[in-house]
RNA sequence: GGCAUCGUGGCCGAGUGGCUAGGCAGAGCUCUGCAAAAGCUUGUACAGCGGUUCGAAUCCGCUCGAUGCCUCCA
């Protein structure tokens, strides 16, 4: 029996704004499809929380047994800077400011992209494509929306009609306004546009001469518009109706918006049935954004070199931090913040290692299963990480407490703690396993400590302080940290 | 201006109509030759003002403040 069917899992989704039992349209198989990047520059923090936020939703899901196929998509090209009358492709625009052909950019990016969220042991997609990859579906899917009566062409350009579409279906659903409001508040300024109404947005575009990002079409040498991918990209390799669909707050509107649109005018059904969206990261208050400056890359974080860490955090200590809010919270990003977060987690890591150590008792002063559970009930709340790791931390009380001999465990008891515990950190959280000094210049390393703690304790022994504490206060210069416990002396890297 | 979200103890952050997470910092204690490290113990806070209720920080209204979207954005 798979644990789906023990554990009853509820999502909020955006689309009704209420927490909601899921269930997958065929049983035991989810798809899931996520707003990837638009790959013109380097992925910052903001953006990575979203990808982290989703592969704790991709890694809960495979935990609780299902089969997922997890689409995210790279736009490569069709994302227009500005409005789209007016607005240079974005991956076009970094083409010609490096003076490199776009696919250059897209390559260099990709990759990026790929690297940082492998850093942070995020899970890859089951298939990853590409807006480029998929101009033909695209044309298809327009010239269907286009016999539908949903758009129409205009001098190259095609628009999709939202009046047209409001009539028969609704538009502004998922974002909660009303075509009527935003037609009452539009601050368009009535330019040269070929749009019938400034509410009407692209699906293709008309390339301008020196634009040299363009397929051909019916209607003209151009390329698709942004929203249109997405569409095209999850309904082909999810099915017209799909489980999941996901991506950053700040894309509600109108990117989603508009793909519920294309969708139901393409195949008369509403595509998605859980919308998910993740919160954005601030940063100094501030949303982090690429445009204002107001971010920071991981790298610089990974690295220390930045101006507002005050040293080097671990990609695992970062997925930690982030894991440690909600994914539908704004969470702010700070100095403090990400140190509380990594003396949180070496204490829970530590805790972990400690448990195979545990003496043993015939039977445990704690219900194993009720904890068990509890850690469940949190993440089958709408992935409540937070609440999770607080439960974590409840067991590494109890772990150090059966440790000093306060609370016990049984040997059952024992292998089950261990075992839950590495599958909430490391299957379900995505952590990774300490980085152990696995290596042979560790092991020697770890040799002479050992050498240096035996001379220590000999000195000591001989009260001998001068040269016992010499060793301990230089071995703590050199950032190994000796630890002095009960059983003998114990070091640690810094 | 419109739509929406949020305002929790020194900091970060969950949650909830009464049983009042968790982390970090602080304090006390244990251990120690002294430290450090580690561990244990410890915190009644929910923007303000009204209202509903036996009871609200949690529901409703207003005020103030912050943020997001409305144009590209994870």
């Amino acid at each position: 029996m798979a644990l789906y069917q023990e554990q009853s899992l509820k999502i909020y989704n955006s689309m009704t704004g209420e927490k909601e039992t899921f269930t997958p349209i065929n049983e035991g198989n989810v798809g899931m499809y996520v707003c990837g990047p638009t790959v013109y520059s380097n992925v910052h923090l903001g953006n990575c929380r979203t990808f982290i936020s989703f592969d704790l939703v991709l890694r809960y899901l495979k935990h609780l047994g299902y089969k997922v196929r997890y689409v995210r998509n790279i736009t490569d090209a069709g994302h227009l800077e500005n409005d789209a009358e007016t607005g240079e492709d974005r991956i076009a625009k970094k083409a010609r400011l490096e003076q490199i052909e776009p696919m250059e950019v897209v390559q260099r990016y990709t990759i990026d992209f790929h690297n940082i969220l492998e850093k942070f042991n995020n899970l890859p997609p089951s298939i990853e494509p590409t807006a480029t990859g998929h101009i033909v579906e695209q044309i298809e899917i327009i010239k269907t929306i286009i016999d539908k009566g949903f758009a129409y062409e205009a001098n190259g350009s095609v628009y999709f009609d939202v009046l047209k579409f409001n009539k028969e279906h609704s538009y502004g659903r998922l974002s909660g306004r009303s075509l009527e409001d935003m037609i009452a508040n539009t601050r368009e300024l009535a330019a040269q546009s070929d749009k019938k109404n400034p509410q009407d947005f692209a699906l293709w575009k008309k390339a301008e001469p020196q634009h040299i990002m363009r397929w051909p079409s019916p209607w003209s040498d151009g390329f698709p518009g942004w929203h249109l991918e997405c569409t095209v990209m999850s309904t082909k390799y999810l099915g017209e109706e799909f489980d999941i669909h996901g991506g950053g707050m700040d894309l509600k509107f109108p990117h989603h918006e508009c793909e519920i649109a294309q969708g139901e005018a393409a195949t008369g059904v509403n595509p998605v049935n859980y919308w998910m969206h993740a919160n954005m990261l601030t940063l100094n208050g501030k949303k982090m954004a690429k445009s204002t400056g107001n971010n920071i890359l991981p790298n610089e974080i990974f690295s220390g070199n930045n101006d507002i860490l005050n040293k080097a955090f671990s990609p695992n200590v970062t997925r930690f931090f982030i894991l440690q809010a909600h994914y539908r919270s704004i969470l702010d990003f700070s100095n403090e913040a990400l140190s509380a977060s990594e003396k949180g987690f070496n204490r829970l890591m530590e805790a972990y290692d400690t448990i195979e150590k545990l003496p043993v008792s015939n039977a445990s002063s704690f219900s194993f299963e009720e904890w068990r559970q509890s850690c469940y009930e949190a993440m089958n709340d709408d992935f409540n990480s937070p609440i999770l790791i607080a439960k974590l931390f409840d067991a590494v009380r109890t772990i150090n407490n059966i440790r000093e001999g306060n609370q016990n465990i049984s040997e059952e008891d024992k292998s089950k703690l261990k075992q839950s515990m590495a599958e909430f950190l490391f299957d379900v959280l995505g952590l990774k396993e300490g980085e152990k000094k696995n290596n042979e210049s560790g092991e020697k390393l770890s040799g002479i400590v050992e050498l240096l703690i035996k001379l220590r304790a000999e000195a000591r022994a001989n009260k001998d302080f001068a040269t016992s504490d010499k060793i301990r206060d230089q071995l703590q210069e050199m950032g190994i940290q000796l630890k002095d416990g009960k059983d003998g002396t114990t070091f640690s890297l810094n």
